[in-house]
DNA sequence: ATTTAATATCGTAATATTGCAATATTAAAA
DNA sequence: TTTTAATATTGCAATATTACGATATTAAAT
């Protein structure tokens, strides 16, 4: 049906794969690069840094901001956007979290 | 036109959006989850873990499979299954460097 | 050899995503 | 006030994803 059922995980499952979803793509990826270059947070020029219409990015820029993987405020007529350190801090301690737990005997699938 | 545009980004942005994608569900989520919490890696029994139907989880194993996040041999009838260790240090390792990168002044966007 | 149990594959319907041209919005600049 | 520049929104076509019933595969158990 195509349509994703929420309601059978729980929320932190849910809350994190929205995150995770939408890092995974690499136009968004490479937005969130391009903002941890810039020093300050002037977010100007990004459709100029990536191969693709400016419509695009901007549909990328509102996921991102969706996820809550970015912030932004708008400046005159551009607009400030920089990561949320509160969400990457938060799937940094994930994935950290999954090696921690993981048996030290890798062995068990050859 | 709804096929994205690889070839405009370097690789690891695409492998690193390939593996976060195959994260980017609740169901594979839960999926990896299940299989942290396995002491050994007798992967048996997910279809009863998740309240949807055996064809979909097979179909989300073959994605995380392909995506390298796990990693599995046939055993028997049934298949043994863990997670990809590499790759889960590859992503923690990404996010603790964004969070490193990251300016301490977190006040630009308010 | 037949049954059973676990998983995979196929086919298909419903929905989501990607990308962009055209157009709108907005605020600074002229 | 008109222009300009940056970004957003709309609409749409192409493609991808999600989910599952039906069926196939496979190897152990009977």
């Amino acid at each position: 049906m195509g349509v994703t059922k929420t309601e059978v995980y729980d929320e932190q499952h849910n809350s994190l794969a929205t995150q995770l979803k939408a890092l995974g793509h690499p136009a968004r990826l490479a937005i969130v690069q391009f903002l941890i270059n810039q020093k300050d947070c002037i977010c100007n020029d990004i459709v100029n840094e990536l191969s693709l219409a400016q419509p695009t990015i901007s549909q990328h820029l509102k996921e991102l901001k969706n996820a809550d993987i970015i912030q932004g405020t708008i400046e005159g007529k551009s607009i400030c956007y920089c990561i949320n350190p509160k969400v990457i801090e938060n799937l940094a301690t994930f994935f950290t979290s999954i090696l921690t737990n993981l048996p030290s005997d890798e062995s068990c699938c050859p």
